[in-house]
DNA sequence: CCTTGTTGTTTCCATATTAGAAACAATGTA
DNA sequence: TACATTGTTTCTAATATGGAAACAACAAGG
C-alpha cells in the first residue's frame, strides 16, 4: 500500500469517526482520546468541528458524543447508482422467490451490504443495508473474496479476525475453497454465519472486468430444497447477465460521449 | 453563533462531502475545486483521503468521484438512541393507523427523517430515512420549527429558500402559524409538501424539556376523514406521552448511576 | 502525428495551522 | 471542603498544509 499522501488532520478524524461503532456508539473526549492514544485537544477540536456540521452533537445531560443525523442524509446519496440498478433485477428476484435479496459491495478490509429487498415472508432473512461482515464466511463474502488477491483477503482477515482464529490457523483451506468458487462461478452457504441460514450468491461485473459486488438470495434452510437451491442459482445468473449488460451500456454511453 | 475553534483542514474537508447531494451525486476534482472555490489540490488531497477510508470512491473509467460504502455503514450506527427507543411505538401506531409513521429531528438548518415505519397498504406514503426538508412547511417540519427560536427558524430559510420565496416576502404569517402550532401543541398539514398528503405531527420532549424531534402520521388524503384525523393526533398523543416517560426514565438512570 | 484542451495528480516552499502539554472550568463525589 | 472526574481553552514550537504551478494521462481534431 503506497500512501498517496493524505491529509493527516482528516486522516486522524477519520478515524476518530470510525469508533463509533454498533457496540460503543457513544464516547467521551478523554476515553476516546485514550483509546486512539490521541491528545485530548485534538479529539475535542475534531469532535467539535464534526459537530458544527452535524456528523456527531453532543448529548446535552452527559456530554458525551453520538454520531449525527447528517450521516443519514449522506448515507442517501452514497452508491447510488449501483443499488439503483440493480434494484429492478432484485425485486424481480425477490418476487419470483420470496426470499430476501442482497447486494453486497467491498469496503476495506470488509463487505458491505450495499442494497437489499426483503423477503415478503413473516419469516425471513433481514438485509441490513450498510451490515459489515469478514470474508470468511457467508455466500455473498466468499464470492467477493473469491476474485480478490489473496493477500489481500488475508490481509484483511488478519485486521479483523483474533489471531488464533481457526481460518487463520489454517488458511490453506480457505484459500483452496475460494478457488473453488472462482472457478465454478459462484458460491453456496450452509448455516456459516447463522445457523439454518441458507445463501447462494454469484459475483457481478462492471464493464472493465472487475467483480464490482455479489448477488445473492438468502432464506431459511427450512424452506430451502436441493433443487430450489439449484433454481436460485439458474435465476441469479439470469438477473446477473442483464445487470451486467446494463451496467456495461452504460458505461460505454458514458465513455462514448460523457455523459 | 461563536466560533469553537474548528480544525480548517477538517472544516474544509467536511464542506467539500456535504456538495455530494442527490441532484450531484458525482464529482470531477477541477469541478468540485471551482464550485467551492477551493484550489484543485487541496481537494483532491482531501478526497484521496476520504477515499482511503472508503467515504469516496472513484469510479475506475472516469474517474470522477462518489460518496463510498463507509457512509452505510455509519448511518447504521447514527440511527440515535431516540429512534431505537421510539420503533416500538411507531410500530404500534402504523399498525393502528396502517399508515406511515416518522420520525423528524433537526439537523442545521434543515429537518432530517431519523426513523420511519411504512404503512402496510399497498398507496402507501413512503418514509425515507435521510431525507431532508426545510422548516416552513409539513406538519412534521413545522411543528419542530414552532419550538425553535423564531430568528433560527428565518435564518435557516434564508439558508434554502430562493430570496423571493412567498414565504420569506411575508415571513409574520409563517411566524404566526408557528405560535399557533406551539400554543396547541401540535400541527396539521393537507398537501402542502405533497399533492394528496395528509399529516398529524406532535413534538417530543426530551427529560430537558427541549423539543428532540417531532412524531408524525402520514398518509393519502383520501383516506383520512375529519374525524380520523383527530383519532391520529389522540394516538399520537398517547405515544408521545409513554415514548417521553421512556426517555425520561432512561437519561434518570445514566444521572443516577452513570451506567 | 502532432497540436490543443481537457482531465486528475504531484511537487514545492513559505507560512499559516495544527499538535500537544498543561492550565482551566465545570461537575459530581467523598 | 477537598478531591476526582469530566469537557474546554490556551499557548508555542514545529510541522503539516495551502496554493500556484508544473506534470501526466487522456480525448478530440486538425
Amino acid at each position: 500500500m503506497a500512501k498517496p499522501a493524505l491529509l493527516q488532520t482528516l486522516d486522524r478524524a477519520l478515524r476518530v469517526l470510525a469508533v463509533f461503532d454498533w457496540e460503543h456508539p457513544e464516547w467521551g473526549v478523554t476515553e476516546l482520546a485514550h483509546h486512539l492514544q490521541m491528545p485530548k485537544s485534538v479529539v475535542q477540536k475534531t469532535l467539535a468541528t464534526f459537530a458544527h456540521h452535524g456528523f456527531v452533537y453532543q448529548e446535552p445531560v452527559r456530554r458525551r458524543y453520538r454520531l449525527g443525523p447528517r450521516l443519514l442524509s449522506l448515507a442517501q446519496v452514497a452508491q447510488p447508482e449501483l443499488a439503483r440498478v440493480a434494484h429492478r433485477y432484485m425485486a424481480n428476484l425477490a418476487e419470483a422467490t420470496k426470499e430476501t435479496v442482497k447486494l453486497t459491495v467491498v469496503d476495506g478490509n470488509q463487505t458491505v451490504i450495499a442494497h437489499a429487498v426483503e423477503s415478503p415472508q413473516s419469516l425471513r432473512m433481514t438485509g441490513r443495508v450498510g451490515e459489515r461482515n469478514d470474508f470468511h464466511r457467508g455466500a455473498s463474502n466468499k464470492v467477493l473474496a473469491a476474485y480478490m488477491k489473496w493477500e489481500a483477503v488475508l490481509d484483511a482477515l488478519q485486521a479483523h479476525l483474533p489471531a488464533d482464529h481457526p481460518v487463520l490457523l489454517e488458511p490453506d483451506r480457505l484459500r483452496r475453497e475460494l478457488e473453488a468458487i472462482a472457478s465454478q462461478g459462484y458460491a453456496e452457504s450452509h448455516g456459516e454465519v447463522e445457523e439454518g441460514v441458507t445463501a447462494v450468491s454469484v459475483p457481478v461485473r462492471g464493464p472493465l472486468g472487475e467483480v464490482e459486488a455479489s448477488l445473492s438470495i438468502v432464506g431459511p434452510s427450512v424452506r430451502v430444497t436441493e433443487g430450489g437451491c439449484r433454481r436460485w442459482l439458474e435465476l441469479l445468473q439470469q438477473a446477473r447477465a442483464l445487470l451486467e449488460r446494463e451496467l456495461g451500456l452504460k458505461e460505454e454511453a458514458f465513455v462514448r460521449k460523457g455523459g
